[in-house]
DNA sequence: TCTCGAACTCGTCATGGTCC
DNA sequence: GGACCATGACGAGTTCGAGA
């Protein structure tokens, strides 16, 4: 991570007020302190959430500072805390550290950041479009899967343009010597098939693979429980009564909550990056506009010592 | 070429928040 | 209250560069 100028700035855009709960706690993104004449932070009060305002000319560590946001002047106390950290102590405080306290999403984070001030920054889209996404490059209803094992079945369903997630269907598998779709990778009995209906929509399927060496496969039903999100639903043999079958279960489950856990933490570090890639960006252009406002007063310095010896 | 340590990636678990 | 999701934390495996 490279360092960055300039104060420490919360992931939030907020001014540091010694919250405890930070999406930076891991440490690996805090920016680095340099001692710089002015800062210029963008920081986000509480009673204006989505508008970013501009700390300009903290020069003294300890004073009041003039935030204005859309249009509106506010003061606000900030001190420094001996670490170069600008901390806010306005009796805001408590209101914030209760809104700080709660995990953050980058998610959420981002398209703040990105709505307030940079609109050409993409917002990180919803799971809607995501799964859109994903379902494009999905094949159609597989007659063909082929198990973790390398095995290959078929998927006969009664009627398969109706195998929907509505109502239940009754689903029979035949081995067949033909491949199709690739399972996810799965403990010895148990595979997930992954496939996409007609609609478009995409689905996943936990099925136990317990073909008996006759080539015996008994009937599953695919379900969609109002618990499984939309593209989801569970394939659960009818009349479950073992404790084998019991443990099969849960073991289907485990499997199934595994791969969502996974899934959801390659999404939540696809969206870490992007939105630490967001705040280097606001942080160079910052940085720009710090030196831009420097040169300005500089100039400005010079034009009135020149008109103050001509006067 | 081998070794070692830092950095990175990925899967899993734990936990708090949200939704129904 | 339970199911589900998002994310921090942790450990294991991998990669890569520096030094012997």
């Amino acid at each position: 991570m490279p360092g960055f100028g300039g104060k420490q700035l919360e992931m939030d855009g907020s001014i540091d007020d010694k919250s405890e709960d930070s999406p930076s706690s891991s440490g690996s993104s805090q920016p680095q302190n340099l001692s710089t004449v002015v800062h210029t932070i963008t920081a986000v009060p509480t009673a204006i959430p989505n508008q970013p305002v501009q700390v300009q000319s903290v020069i003294q560590p300890t004073q009041q500072s003039v935030i204005q946001a859309a249009g509106q002047i506010q003061t606000v106390q900030v001190e420094e805390d001996g670490e170069g950290h600008l901390v806010r102590t306005d009796p805001d405080i408590e209101k914030r550290r209760e809104i700080l306290s709660r995990r953050p999403s980058y998610r959420k984070i981002l398209n703040e950041l990105s709505s307030a001030e940079a609109p050409g920054i993409a917002k990180i889209e919803e799971d809607k479009e995501e799964e859109a996404a994903i379902t494009s490059i999905q094949t159609t209803i597989p007659s063909y899967v082929q198990t973790s094992a390398g095995q290959t079945i078929q998927i006969a369903a009664a009627n398969q343009n109706e195998l929907t997630t509505q109502g239940l269907q009754t689903i029979t598998m035949t081995n067949a010597g033909q491949g199709a779709v690739t399972a996810a990778a799965m403990p010895a009995g148990t595979t997930i098939v992954q496939y996409t209906q007609g609609d478009g929509s995409q689905q996943f399927v936990t099925v136990p693979v317990s073909i008996s060496p006759a080539g015996e496969v008994q009937a599953y039903q695919i379900r969609a429980p109002s618990s499984l999100p939309a593209g989801v639903v569970m394939a659960t043999p009818t009349g479950i009564t073992s404790p084998q079958q019991l443990a099969e279960e849960s073991a289907r489950k485990r499997e199934l909550r595994l791969m969502k856990n996974r899934e959801a933490a390659r999404e939540c570090r696809r969206r870490k990056k992007e939105y630490v890639k967001c705040l280097e960006t606001r942080v160079a252009v910052l940085e720009q506009q710090n030196k831009t406002l420097i040169e300005e007063l500089k100039s400005l310095k010079e034009l009135y010592c020149h008109k103050a010896e001509t006067e």
